[in-house]
RNA sequence: GUGGCUGUAGCUCAAUUGGUUAGAGCGUUGGAUUGUGGCUCCAAAGGUUGUGGGUUCGAUUCCCAUCAGCCACCCCA
């Protein structure tokens, strides 16, 4: 044997998936297919590698900075997709008229940007896109927060808050005290506030956005609304007055909060001026996600509206709204609170072997199971029982079916349940009928 | 990309002012009169102390570089 000379690693920010890990990440994709599904959304896929200028069309320097790029065999310049949503343009001005609108899609896949790794943030990592494109309809806007909600509560959370706000509002008021060509700056300095306090981002919105005082006391009082979603209503209305943009999204903002009372969901709902983050090409409502016990993960769901997703690609005007979930932020929020099952196998039952001679009859009793609808595997070697059962439970197996020569020769088994010991002696039938009626009984399918 | 903290077995951590064959718990594998797991007991495997250099008689310990993790900036899921 020649020593190894290669040190078995993974590139930084990115990671291996072990079983239990896989098992947990499946899940939550079924889930979120399911979700998605529930609300209409047709699933889609586009390549991992797309033309660099396809995807560096509306992107900043920042989004260029952390892309992956090169050029291929064929010298052409190509890079790795860093979100869903600029593939989705693509896609979407290309075959826009096999899809018909409105159309509504989901898209669940990997992304890449190497930007710096930190807790929940990796430069691999999946996202669960969905959004409804080629209407302006509120509804559309509506539906989305009830899909983060069904999501989240789907996945098992109970304690989140869905914070929306409407890019309008911002953009009004900020017109109406002369700071629309600042937007940004102001913006990204109120979204420190939680962070840094009142002190430091006044500092910030004099010294860097150049703001006067009195912008800063209206800019910050908008920022700081806290109280009812009335209130918080009442006060924006106030402080937009006499712009349209700000008093259409403040309508906005209020119908939407409205169905959200209607529809019983609006205690997980807040009103947050505050939030202006994500993308600069969203222009109405906007959405972000925080888990109640794990809010310094950051959002784990976001998105918002946007007047139009393909004018790089195509002249036709393709308004829309979406969301996207983060799988990988979610799971490590998951795994810091303890609330992923430490499951290494996907099957139930364990058929232990305990003759080399009969194991065609254990294969023939799994293929019934799995007929059945059970998950199941058999032992590949004659080991003691003893440690049979081990490996079972280390793996967390359900139960555990013993036919020695006793239970083949009077056309039964032993099924040992493995959580509270108890064992019985069943019928196998003719095509293993019974052994599945009675499993059936006690296990749910996987 | 910039700055800070950290890096010992798969995981969580030990190792007296730099001093001989780097330890423990959990986990893994095997065993405790060969048809039954979890508990207990025994044993084994697993580390050129992230990697590479330097200082030194001697480095896990000090210095430099590099890689990785975490944190902040930035950005974002």
């Amino acid at each position: 044997m020649t020593a190894p000379s290669i040190q078995p690693r993974t590139l930084k920010g990115f990671r291996d998936f072990l079983p239990d890990m896989m098992l947990v990440r499946e899940a939550l994709i079924d889930t979120a297919r399911r979700v998605y599904r529930s609300f209409g959304f047709a699933p889609i896929d586009t390549p991992a590698l797309e033309l660099f200028e396809v995807l560096t069309g509306k992107g900043s320097e920042e989004t260029d900075r952390q892309m992956y790029h090169f050029h291929d065999q064929g010298n052409r310049h190509v890079g790795l997709r860093f979100d869903l949503t600029v593939p989705l343009a693509r896609f979407v001005a290309q075959h826009s008229t096999d899809l018909g609108m409105p159309f509504k899609r989901y898209h669940i896949a990997t992304v890449w940007r190497g930007e710096s790794p930190q807790a929940g943030r990796y430069r691999e990592f999946m996202q669960c896109d969905f959004d409804t494109i080629g209407t302006t309809a509120l509804t559309s806007d509506i539906e989305t927060g009830l899909v983060i909600i069904d999501l989240l509560r789907a996945i098992g959370f109970d304690a989140f808050e869905v914070r929306v706000n409407n890019r309008k509002v911002l953009n009004g008021f900020l017109d109406k005290f002369g700071l629309a060509d600042r937007s940004t700056a102001v913006l990204r300095a109120i979204d420190k506030l939680p962070k840094l306090g009142v002190e430091t981002v006044s500092r910030e919105l004099a010294e860097v956005a150049r703001l006067e005082p009195q912008q800063i006391t209206a800019v910050l009082d908008m920022a700081q609304l806290a109280g009812d979603a009335n209130h918080i209503l009442q006060r924006l209305e106030e402080l937009t007055a006499g712009n349209e943009l700000g008093e259409r999204g403040c309508s906005e903002l209020r119908t939407l909060y409205d169905a959200y009372e209607r529809l019983g969901v609006a205690p997980l709902v807040r009103i947050d001026p505050s939030i202006a983050r994500g993308l600069d090409y969203y222009t109405g409502t906007i959405f972000e996600t925080f888990l109640s016990a794990k809010p310094e993960i950051g959002s784990v769901c976001s998105g918002g509206r946007y007047d139009n997703l393909a004018e790089l690609f195509t002249r036709e005007q393709l308004p829309g709204i979406g969301a996207s979930l983060g799988l990988d932020r979610l799971l490590a929020a998951m795994e810091l609170l303890e609330m992923l099952p430490k499951r290494k196998t996907p099957a139930q039952i364990l058929v232990a072997n305990f003759r080399a001679e009969d194991v065609p009859h254990y294969l023939r009793l799994a293929a019934c199971l799995r007929r059945g609808g059970f998950n199941v595997e058999v032992f590949p070697d004659p080991k003691k029982l003893g440690a049979q059962f081990k490996f079972a439970d280390r793996r967390s197996f359900e139960a555990v079916i013993v036919a020695g020569p006793d239970e083949l020769q009077s056309g039964q088994v032993q099924v040992k349940w493995l959580s509270d010991s108890t064992q019985m002696l069943i019928d196998v039938g003719q095509e293993g009928e019974r052994l599945v009626a009675e499993l059936r009984a006690k296990l749910k399918s996987p």
